[in-house]
DNA sequence: GTCTATAATTTGATAGAC
DNA sequence: GTCTATCAAATTATAGAC
């Protein structure tokens, strides 16, 4: 790791900790031991923990972005694909040890989130958003804007939900019950 | 406040900015500051402030329940209590400007939750699911033991989904969007 | 039971040498 | 650019007087 320089160490580092433990159980100096830095190397590179948080809200928006396409990419468009968001999220809860989503830990553990940060959060279910809808039209087209709204809504909040529930029970059954409920509405379109 | 006695109004405070700036943000410092005692005084009702945290998730969670349940009490059991239940969380998101829901906030704050604590967060969403499969089964009875289960999963994830996109977005739209899709599932039954 | 005073540690951030 | 040393403030918690 200590190859790749010191900011992209301080932001890994930081990154894999924000995410672990939380923003605010986080603290710099726990940062700067584990990166093997300095405290004024980081603030030369950082000028605040808060500009260490947007680095990597920015940062793990684009990754998750890329890893999810990355996923479906061999897919087929519409149902395959939207099945394929579900797999991929049960794949990083297991993997990850149903830490949660990163977004979500964020938007909740700081209540007065500055907009730099809120920005990201909502982008990042924005890019959800818009892909269950692609992949919907692709599945039915001409689709009713209405009907598309509504199919949207609900895909992406039982994706949400099964979520926060696989979150806090620690388990991946809320999120299989969902994707297989989400297989059943699909095949009524 | 005053003649509510100490350990009531500390509890009362920690409650409010448990819930307001989150546990991590809050510090007893401040606690004590609002609920005009002594830091001694607080030490004397609760042994830490995981103590305070665990009293103020028991709290939450029967009083919630409790509101809850005299928010539909005058509707008829079934499909209008199920929408009671959209139309309560959309009247506390906009009381209490969209600070979330108080578990979740918890359950993400602190990714090590102890066992008091993930255990008031479970039940929490175990008293909602038992309510939304009681409620179906007034719709329709006898209920396939695997359509109740896939419909309860369902409407619960519906429920939190858009409780959190709310919560991002700072906007009843989700919830009131997810009431009526809601609606219409249940119309079909 | 409630108070004041204080302890021991940790927090985010900076000054200044090299 | 990276370091050591240090800062002021805030953290949870306790001792001991009244």
């Amino acid at each position: 790791m200590k190859e790749q320089g010191a900011k992209e160490r301080i932001l890994q580092t930081a990154s894999e900790l924000f995410y672990q433990q939380g923003y605010l159980a986080t603290g710099i100096n726990q940062i700067i031991e584990e990166a093997g830095i300095a405290k004024a190397s980081l603030y030369q590179h950082f000028p605040s923990k808060e500009a260490l948080l947007t680095a990597y809200l920015l940062r793990t928006r684009l990754s998750r972005h890329e890893e999810r396409m990355a996923f479906v990419q061999h897919l087929a468009p519409g149902k395959e694909k939207l099945m394929g968001l579900y797999e991929y999220r049960l794949q990083h809860m297991q993997t990850n040890n149903f830490k949660g989503c990163a977004f979500t830990r964020i938007a909740y553990e700081l209540p007065g989130l500055n907009e730099d940060a809120l920005t990201q959060v909502r982008a990042h279910t924005d890019m959800l958003k818009s892909f269950i809808a692609e992949q919907l039209q692709v599945i039915k087209n001409p689709f009713p804007a209405e009907e598309l709204t509504e199919m949207t809504d609900m895909l992406l909040n039982l994706y949400e939900g099964a979520g926060l529930q696989g979150y806090i029970r620690k388990s991946a059954q809320p999120m299989e019950d969902a994707r297989k409920i989400a297989l059943k509405l699909l095949t009524t379109l």
